[in-house]
DNA sequence: CTTGTTTGACCAGAT
DNA sequence: AATCTGGTCAAACAA
């Protein structure tokens, strides 16, 4: 293709200018370093708010549309308008996306190779695994997820190669130590944790967006659903489009969880069983039909990761959504979710396709989602919430109400920083108790509090707010 | 043999 | 009308 050289410049490919860690690596070394077993995690615990990956997508419109569609149940506030200058930028980068590499995809042989090679990454898998998840957030027809290689930052392990290859070994790490998470993803293999069995159809390299999308079936019979997913070179999930609703109720979840019940904990939830993510969960659910769309830049900068370093967030790890205050100091987040994946590896399915789909995961979605609302930040957690989320910051409860649309109650926080403005509210998702919506209004004017453990839990006395958790 | 993925080709709508 | 682009098909493959 033609690209002209001064395109190809202002692209930049993202990639190289992911933020990263410090330690920001290229591939092979980080794949190197993987196989020592280094893992990078690190830099995601670091995870600075600072981080903004410079990378993102070029995705038009990305901006308010959808955030505002996700963030619809938050009012939005003049929030978050902070748009951090990235974004920006990137809007107006992407017009002139022209060129967009291609990587080439390695035999699945290579990666799975690649990908036995240590489980490298594998505890960036975690982060980066998320489940698809769509969210519903809004009622919208669209929701599109959007998921932040960058996120990951190092995780190059995947490359686009990745498609083939991919972490599914990572996913399993995680699995072992914590089955439930997986559950979600009952057929964790396929593409997408969701809940729904999905066959791919299709891919194709999509103008206008720098990576392959990929095009998949709901495998139900004379169901229509489909979806439209773009990876990143990562291998994370970097959209996720549904269409169509299901005309059937998910499938079966071999849940291996079942018996638990709710401890979600760890257990991931059960009927998180499909997919549990989160939201992703329940967003499905709603929204199962029409398309959803939701989108994370991923300009977050996670702190999060953090979390994820611990097994103990990995139940957690349902937290997808990820919100990025804009300017704001920390950024905030979260998580990212985790992964499935085997896990359950589908008892329904055959054992054929479990096999396969283990090293599939390719497509499976999992990667992380994150969303990143600018406005009003919205962040799905999933049932823990208290823990999943921690946003870093320290908040006092002011309120509680319930709102119209959610028979559970919505607890109101404020910043409890003496200058800090920002409030936020938190409320469990009517479609799934488990699931945690918080809304963020306003900027942090002043750095995230040095976590001393414990107390900001102790301030919030619902446990529900995921502010209190912390980083791990 | 079965099931699902890969991938180039084809089709249709948009520009 | 020509071209572009996204979405889908389907043969070839792989597991």
């Amino acid at each position: 293709m033609e690209v002209k050289e001064s395109e190809r410049i202002v692209i930049a490919k993202p990639v190289a200018s992911r933020p990263t860690c410090s330690s920001f690596k290229s591939f092979s070394e980080l794949l190197a370093g993987a196989i020592n077993a280094s893992p990078p995690n690190v830099c995601s615990g670091n995870v600075v708010p600072a981080i903004r990956p410079k990378t993102v997508r070029f995705r038009p419109v990305v901006n308010r549309a959808p955030y505002a569609t996700v963030s619809s149940q938050a009012e939005r506030s003049g929030i978050g308008v902070s748009i951090s200058s990235d974004k920006v930028l990137k809007s107006d980068l992407k017009p002139t996306v022209v060129y967009k590499p291609r990587a080439k995809l390695v035999s699945k042989t290579t990666a799975s190779l690649l990908a036995n090679m240590g489980n490298f990454s594998a505890n960036n898998e975690l982060a980066l695994q998320s489940m698809e998840a769509p969210a519903e957030y809004a009622i919208q027809e669209k929701m599109i997820t959007q998921i932040r290689p960058d996120l990951h930052q190092n995780t190059p392990s995947h490359t686009e190669t990745d498609q083939t290859s991919e972490p599914s070994k990572v996913g399993s790490q995680n699995m072992d130590e914590d089955p439930k998470v997986l559950p979600a993803v009952v057929n964790s293999d396929r593409p997408s944790y969701d809940g729904y069995n999905w066959r791919k159809y299709g891919q194709k390299q999509v103008k206008g967006s720098e990576y392959p999308r990929s095009y998949y079936k709901c495998t139900h019979p004379n169901c229509p659903v489909k979806k439209k997913v773009e990876r990143s070179f990562d291998g994370q999930i970097a959209e996720i489009v549904y269409k169509g609703e299901h005309n059937h109720s998910k499938p079966q979840p071999p849940k291996r969880n079942s018996s638990q019940g709710v401890g979600f904990s760890s257990d991931g939830t059960g009927q998180d069983a499909n997919n549990i993510p989160l939201w992703s969960n329940n967003y499905n659910e709603r929204n199962e039909g029409s398309e959803s769309r939701v989108e994370n830049h991923s300009e977050v900068g996670l702190s999060i990761p953090l979390a994820y370093q611990g097994k103990a967030l990995l139940p957690y790890e349902h937290v997808m959504t990820i919100a990025v205050n804009a300017g704001g100091t920390s950024e905030t987040s979260i998580g990212l979710s985790g992964e499935c994946e085997e896990g359950s590896k589908e008892g329904a399915d055959d054992e054929s396709r479990s096999k396969r789909r283990r090293n599939e995961n390719q497509s499976s979605e999992v990667g992380t989602l994150g969303e990143c609302i600018q406005e009003p930040r919205v962040v799905v957690q999933s049932s823990t919430d208290s823990d999943i989320i921690g946003d870093g910051f320290r908040w006092r409860k002011y309120g509680q109400k319930v709102v119209k649309g959610n028979p559970y109650p919505r607890s109101y926080y404020r910043c409890t920083n003496i200058k800090c403005n920002v409030r936020k509210h938190v409320e469990r998702a009517s479609d799934d108790p488990r699931a945690f919506i918080t809304t963020y209004e306003g900027k942090h004017n002043h750095e995230m509090p040095v976590r001393n453990t414990s107390h900001a839990a102790a301030s919030d006395p619902d446990s529900n707010s995921p502010a209190t958790k912390d980083k791990r």
